[in-house]
DNA sequence: GCCTTAAGGTACGCAGCTGTATCTAACGAT
DNA sequence: ATCGTTAGATACAGCTGCGTACCTTAAGGC
């Protein structure tokens, strides 16, 4: 333990240092750099410490994904302004924690791959069923509710298009969506279909 | 060596056997089990003769996708309807070597960080000019000819859109899409926006 | 048959990581 | 101060995989 303090992390001090850590180790490394050395060498501390807390690998990283991503929900913008709302929404999938989180999906193919799981199935454990719906769904109910939009029914494909073609584009390029895409998503393929 | 047949394969017999092995294991164990270990054996050779052709990992990486992406194009259907067409397309993606070539940018992602490229990149690097159009501009271009759409400019987006949705699709289930989302891309979000 | 090349096998040393056991020391409660 | 719990350190054994060296043997060409 090389911190200088003298003092020794304890309870949930020391689970918020590891899960730090393991949030860190993941966002750099991806899963297959998401190890116990790896990890703990990070926290500052033993590996037994690690495996008293979570005996397998996947107990980690649920624990390190129930914290950054269940536990802190994106926040919405609300600029009263569905086109606004939308194009704000998508800069903000590109950068820093939401960035991580639209990318999960490919970070955990070998997790998926030991699991027979998949990004739909670990949302679904994961996020409380309020959590579910994207963000589109609440901007565009807010829309309605405003009256900026018709009320009609609509498929969560078409809602959801934004965000799904943005986390396509983070996928192919690994580099925030420019906002000249944003716009043109927006502008010339989603706000066609809803309106 | 266990071949029963008595013979040593040389020289290009050889290399295709490395070659499918490297394939198999790329698409059953990902990137992370992409080794020379795991590839020697499943050829039925020794890691010496692998690396005395391809020195790095990367390199027999690369060799890999140019004989089994780059080398072998993806058969377009021209059904003469374009609805079809898509349709067809779409299915294809999801199934064998298709499937794994829609899904090559989520398995290579520890590769594209060990060399901070993505799968745009890969895609610039690997394939001839001609092939990095989308099977969809080409079923696009035949519908236009036969004058069954307006021939007006449409974006790149907006032309790869269902491709892109699929691709999406695969990533967050890992499983083919079921016909249904196929027939709603195609129906509601795509044939809406070129017509 | 001879020679050259390359396949195939094996061994070595090393690094990284896992899972666990054991011991010491720090912390918090009494 | 004492006690119980847990953090932190360290060691061990084992496994996987890498990179390479060295040797034997098979294949192909002349």
């Amino acid at each position: 333990m090389s911190l200088k303090e003298g003092s020794r992390r304890r309870g949930q001090e020391l689970e918020d240092a590891i899960l730090d850590a393991a949030w860190a180790v993941l966002d750099e490394h991806g899963y297959s750099g998401f190890t116990f050395e790896a990890i703990a060498a990070r926290a500052g501390t033993s590996r037994p410490v690690l495996y008293r807390r979570w005996p397998q690998r996947t107990d980690l990283l649920l624990a390190t994904l129930t914290k950054f991503w269940a536990g802190q929900p994106i926040p919405l913008p609300d600029t009263g302004n569905l086109r606004e709302d939308a194009i704000t929404l998508l800069r903000r999938a590109g950068v820093g924690r939401a960035r991580m989180i639209t990318l999960l999906g490919t970070q955990l193919m070998d997790y998926f791959r030991e699991t027979g799981t998949s990004f739909s199935d670990l949302r679904e454990q994961l996020l409380p069923a309020d959590r579910r719906r994207g963000g589109f769904e609440t901007i565009l109910a807010r829309a309605v509710e405003r009256g900026e939009v018709p009320d009609v029914p609509r498929s969560a494909r078409v809602v959801n298009l934004p965000f799904d073609l943005v986390r396509h584009d983070m996928l192919m390029t690994l580099r925030p969506v420019p906002d000249e895409s944003i716009i043109e998503i927006v502008d010339e393929v989603w706000l066609p279909l809803i309106r």
